[in-house]
DNA sequence: ATAAACCCTGTACCCTGGTATAGAGTCAAG
DNA sequence: CTTGACTCTATACCAGGGTACAGGGTTTAT
């Protein structure tokens, strides 16, 4: 049921070392302890952990996934403050998401041209995410 | 027509020495030099530029960037291998998509929730992204 | 009851992606 | 023809996000 630090890393696929750093950056809360000192973990570690490790892969920085999973933390926020920073955060993947939509139509257009006959003198890819 | 690396720098949006440090990272070309020395650039390097900043915000590393920008590059690489290769990069970007629309789903929960009455004990966040 | 395998804290180090500075040359406006 | 703004190379430095010890205590399997 609960476990040990090196479960855990093994389970979220990380180091070890990262954990003690998310738990320095406040990014995971600070586990149970047994009288050894030792961190002890319940499977909502898992979650929290392959969540901060995909919004990285996306882009998003530590301060801002610290942003996103503290949205809904603080009871004392009041709601219409919530909703307003959530819907900022939804414009800002809306965003992210069109653009790479962008970069993925200039893909399949460069794939396509190289089936045809290869004469790839301009660069597709260029035209995506020209401002 | 052309521009002085300070001009391209302000135009593009980027630091000069951001320019020179993409120039020695290849992933822009070698630009035209004057007699001076100075740099001379065409308005195809804002284009890339930006290209740049804008694939690094989706969190692309610059790494990554290069082999998206020298996937047309080098005639002597077989159509299907560019293929092949633009293919890699559109799942992969498939998935990144996926992922961004899970966390706005969530936000969007969060949002809704929130406006409803605010019992939010559960975070709708934490179940984006697991896996 | 003793190794092997963990875990603890603290500190130092590393890589990526820049940014700043020094010392010297260039350009253009008055 | 000079002065202020720009550019050059080279080297040093910085922040973010980890990762790796060192020196010391736990756990567990035999």
């Amino acid at each position: 049921m609960t476990m040990t630090i090196g479960q855990l890393a093994k389970k979220a696929g990380v180091n070890i070392e990262t954990i003690r750093y998310y738990e320095r950056r406040e990014l995971i809360p600070k586990p149970h302890r047994r009288k050894s000192g030792y961190r002890e973990y319940s499977n909502e570690f898992v979650k929290r952990i392959q969540f901060i490790r995909h919004a990285k892969e996306l882009g998003f920085s530590l301060k801002e996934v610290h942003e996103l999973l503290s949205l809904r933390l603080d009871p004392e926020t009041p709601c219409s403050e919530v909703r307003k920073r959530a819907e900022v955060k939804i414009s800002d993947i809306d965003e992210r998401i069109k653009n790479l939509q962008q970069i993925k139509k200039s893909l399949l257009k460069l794939s396509e041209a190289c089936q045809r006959s290869c004469p790839i003198s301009e660069c597709p890819i260029l035209e995506a995410l020209e401002k």
